[in-house]
DNA sequence: GGTTTTGGTTATATTTCATAACTAAAACCG
DNA sequence: CGGTTTTAGTTATGAAATATAACCAAAACC
């Protein structure tokens, strides 16, 4: 009898298949791509994207609530704590009391904060820029931007 | 003096400012969207997009080695063990003898793992439907696959 | 035939993300 | 007013995804 269970494998390069065409795939791999660079540029300003995405909403919104600030940006509110705490700790945003309700706090980026927001937005537009060669021209970048916001939609 | 420390919150929605004009932040808000609409869509098959592309990668390489499949994935191969072992504890896929080195696992779909894969093909063509309807069209879909490929190889 | 390398596995740490429960302060309301 | 309910922030905790080191058996090397 011939043996049942033996199978040989098949030489050259694995397949995906119907995988390059889809969307939720191809999103996967290329938010890992991107936040991958994303690492590089931000390393020598210990920043990681949530980190990020906190400072420019807390800068663009000072005195909001905590709460209103993570719902935002997407994240729940006991995980929000924890980065809040490293900001804070780094110096680079404060918890302020709410003049109105004193269980809320009134978050606001510090001195140090804006600073090294400012680096942070070079180093994102750098980013941008790469992206936009990668993609063959700013029209691509723009028209990548419009699409994910509509599919984040969904 | 002043009390120093009070501040009170604006009112209304809470703007983004530039996040919402960056690649990587949009492209994490639309992959979050397109997972859970997976999610929903097959939450029948009891199927996560990790087996879901597990499952079309061994199919369209029947008999390749374990760890082939597992970096043409980008998963670790130690991570990639425990994914196995689900589909082929539930009968979907099975690690058989490799014929030249028996070391290797060659893997394979079983009947029932095809026969599910192509209820997830379905399942996953609607998806695809709706995203082209939630872009307007299946030019700006193509359009998407092209330039997330294009990013993934940032 | 002994050494080195490789495929799969185990164990483990880290990170991310979600939920329940607590407190203090506010809002509500008869 | 005073008691109840709701809300903001926090703590504790668990589940899931991801990465690393170490091991065994089989292969490749020389």
């Amino acid at each position: 009898m011939s043996a049942p269970e033996a199978l040989d494998a098949a030489a050259g390069e694995v397949r995906l298949g119907m995988l390059d065409g889809v969307v939720g795939y191809l999103l996967r791999r290329a938010q890992i791509a991107v936040f991958e660079d994303f690492g590089r540029r931000f390393q020598a300003l210990d920043l990681t994207p949530a980190q990020f995405s906190a400072l420019v909403a807390i800068q663009e919104n000072p005195g909001r609530r905590q709460s209103d600030i993570a719902a935002a940006l997407g994240v729940q509110r006991p995980n929000f704590v924890a980065l809040m705490d490293g900001l804070e700790r780094r110096g680079l945003a404060e918890r302020l009391r709410s003049g109105a309700d004193r269980r809320a706090n009134a978050l606001a980026l510090t001195r140090a904060g804006r600073e090294l927001l400012d680096r942070a937005l070079g180093a994102q537009a750098e980013q941008e820029t790469a992206i936009r060669a990668a993609l063959g021209g700013e029209a691509e970048r723009r028209r990548l931007v419009e699409t994910l916001a509509r599919l984040s939609r969904l």
